[in-house]
DNA sequence: CTCTACTTTCATTAATTATTGAAACTTTAA
DNA sequence: TTAAAGTTTCAATAATTAATGAAAGTAGAG
């Protein structure tokens, strides 16, 4: 296999797998192409290697910057900003889990704090209803308590996890 | 609140969580109908709550199925089926994930052990290409080993997690 | 200042994904 | 058999989401 052939494969992959993990494809290849390249990139050649085009590659950029996913870098004498990824896989993964938890899984908390408190009618939809959403709280708030603790494991966590598993 | 709002609420959002999780919103919706109902329910009755057609409602009634998270039920003297949740949500949890890893992180591990083990031509871009992807290779798959792991813990697997970590 | 090299925004357009509904199919009872 | 009750399929359509690109915005150099 060609190296230019590997790596569009790779970042078709990458692009696809982000975007089941809450990170859009375009924001996941971009990240992808950071990741591989042994320089930063300015987003012209972000622009260029994945065919998009300068408003995707802004935005997306923006956003992989706020998730903390990757860096500005600026070189001294250059105008231009350039991008470079972070490196520590780990520490990807944790952000990214870090910021599901925020986008989703706590306000998903709330609403289902907010609809079990309701009060019965007594009917048996209703107290199904609330036993249920009960159920569903009390595992979703456990839920994110254990991510949190797997994420807060410093250095090498899912090591760290699968040895603390087996035991 | 009214137990209409609520329960209309509830949809709602367990629809959106849904559709961050690998299922898309219809589907969820049916599944958390189905949940919180203390019957089963037919598919006409399906199709009027949540006021989707016929087709739909059958397309993501088999999917359901598919992924093992409703069930059919056939009451004796009538033709028509009936559908019902899996009732254990830690069942629930664990069956996404199983499917999960089979449709996103096997066929990206695949892929990743195929794209690094490329010949290098000895380019800067070929060794941070085979080095990132090796690692991204591992790390996946030890994070696939760490889910196995932790949803093959019989009963309350969430908690006997939290344990674990804990120690 | 103001020119230039860049970045961001956002209305428009394109691509993707989900939904509909009518026709085809299946099963059971008479 | 065949009629009736129900289910599935899938081409057409709608809804949603992402991408474009031109115009507006910014900031450093002279």
């Amino acid at each position: 296999m060609e190296f230019s052939e590997a790596k569009e494969k790779f970042l078709q992959t990458w692009g696809a797998l982000g975007s089941h993990w809450g990170i859009n494809k375009t924001m996941a290849q971009i990240h992808a192409l950071l990741m591989v390249s042994p320089d930063s990139l300015s987003m012209e050649e972000v622009m260029e290697d994945l065919n998009i085009s300068r408003g995707n590659a802004s935005m997306n950029l923006r956003a992989l910057i706020d998730w903390g996913l990757i860096f500005k870098e600026y070189k001294s004498g250059e105008r231009r900003e350039y991008f470079l990824a972070e490196q520590d896989i780990d520490q990807l993964a944790r952000k990214i889990a870090i910021e599901r938890s925020k986008r989703e899984i706590k306000p998903t908390l709330r609403v289902l704090e907010d609809v079990q408190s309701l009060e019965s009618d007594g009917s048996k939809e209703s107290l199904k209803f609330k036993a249920k959403t009960k159920e569903l709280y009390e595992f979703v708030s456990k839920a994110d308590t254990m991510l949190e603790k797997i994420v807060n494991q410093k250095e090498n966590w899912i090591t760290k996890t699968i040895l603390k598993l087996m035991s």
